[in-house]
DNA sequence: GCCAACGTTGGC
DNA sequence: GCCAACGTTGGC
């Protein structure tokens, strides 16, 4: 694979997959962690994420891509957070749950199942394509 | 530098 | 609404 891949968590309440799709493109804000700071320090452009609603739904339902690398967090009054751009690239076809996730043998041992309050987490290539599988989608890269 | 208290996130 | 898992804060 040529890129790296993450997941990124929204509450629906929040920012839902909708309005991604509707706004096109947004920088990600509001991380205020660090382990998920460094995370969004180590992404590269045209790298793909998984966008996960968290709370509500509970579910993987789409992939953007990064456009942008990280830069200093325009809502943060203070400190060494910051953001990246993303664009959606596709709504999958099937969402996946954080339940199908902790039911599969591949992914259960996600960073996202192990780690719940990670809101920034990468994703393993194997993990990466058994999410694909689960989702009916065939990634065109 | 340790640790208790407290706050937040997010699953259940 | 509860609680587990963490992160942060502040007293000592």
């Amino acid at each position: 694979m040529i890129a790296n891949v993450w997941l990124i968590k929204s509450e629906p309440i929040k920012y839902p997959w909708s309005k991604m799709l509707e706004d096109g493109r947004t920088f990600w804000d509001g991380v205020r962690n660090h382990q998920a700071k460094n995370n969004l320090l180590s992404m590269r452009k045209g790298d793909f994420a998984f966008f996960y609603h968290s709370n509500e739904g509970m579910e993987i339902v789409g992939v953007v891509q990064v456009v942008k690398e990280a830069y200093p967090d325009p809502t943060a009054q203070e400190g060494p957070w910051v953001v990246v751009d993303v664009v959606p690239v596709a709504t999958l076809p099937k969402s996946v749950t954080l339940a199908q996730l902790k039911a599969d043998p591949i992914c259960a041992y996600m960073a996202l199942v192990r780690q719940s309050r990670l809101s920034v987490c990468s994703v393993s290539e194997a993990e990466f394509r058994r999410v694909c599988e689960l989702a009916d989608w065939n990634p065109e890269f």
